[in-house]
DNA sequence: AACTTAAAGGAAAATTATTATCCTTTAATA
DNA sequence: TATTAAAGGATAATAATTTTCCTTTAAGTT
């Protein structure tokens, strides 16, 4: 029993293969959208359905076990779910990183500036990354 | 000719009725839905096509007289281009809210941790209004 | 190791969201 | 008012996502 056999099991998921093939993808790749997730799914299983995807992804995404990132001018992508971060998109190649920000000067500023008690934060850059600029 | 008949043509669209009531829609409501935008125009066309509130959307996008706002959990929200500023939703009742926020730390901060030039940031605060908190 | 069963997978249909087509109408300009 | 490119409406087509229904299997039990 690997390590995610055992976090699938805790996240209340039958650690199925295909499960562990998606996440494995999610680990491997940081990021990824819907359509290339079902492409790689299919290079190791050739009879996956599409619709196994979207209802893991969905159950995944109720449990907490990845999240979706919503990009602008882009599909949307999922990952594994990790400690609170933002992240960059290159505008030109579509790569999305990870960075790590201390938001909390902000998050206290946009608190009292409005009458909201936020919860959470969702911060995403674009632009150009190394490779392309 | 009103104020938007004349930004219209400025963006390069002609000034229909059915634009302006688009027009009219995003600017008392601030943000809202391709769903109910389109109820909303029914009750002034009733035999507006649901083609042309897309159609509209569209153009009006890439010649940056709106934009969308992406938003977790939700549909998309189209607003009138402003000055940047950033977002906040009540996660209870939906609404969405314009914030200005200094952001000129963290994107100096995120210029310099990554690699990316960066060119937008989108910034969206999930919580409870002021009503529903 | 076989047995049981709820959960998960696959195929395909159904639904929802979005875009394209084609013909009619109209805003803008002459 | 006449002209014309652009826009609107109806509807078909396509894309994205969810549901259904039946078969298979993971995981716990005997």
């Amino acid at each position: 029993m690997n390590n995610y056999t055992k976090i699938l099991r805790e996240h209340n998921l039958k650690a199925t293969p295909q499960r562990l093939a998606i996440t494995d993808i999610l680990y491997s790749h940081g990021h990824i959208n819907i359509e290339s997730l079902y492409e790689m799914m299919v290079k190791k299983f050739n009879s996956v359905s599409l619709a196994t995807i979207y209802k893991n992804i969905n159950l995944m995404i109720e449990n907490s076990f990845i999240q979706e990132v919503k990009i602008p001018n882009a599909k949307s992508v999922y990952e594994l779910t990790k400690t609170a971060h933002s992240h960059l998109v290159c505008e030109n190649c579509g790569e999305v990183e990870d960075i790590s920000l201390d938001l909390d000067g902000i998050i206290k500023d946009a608190g009292e500036k409005s009458n909201f008690k936020i919860h959470k934060t969702a911060l995403v850059f674009s632009g150009l990354c190394q490779k392309c600029k």
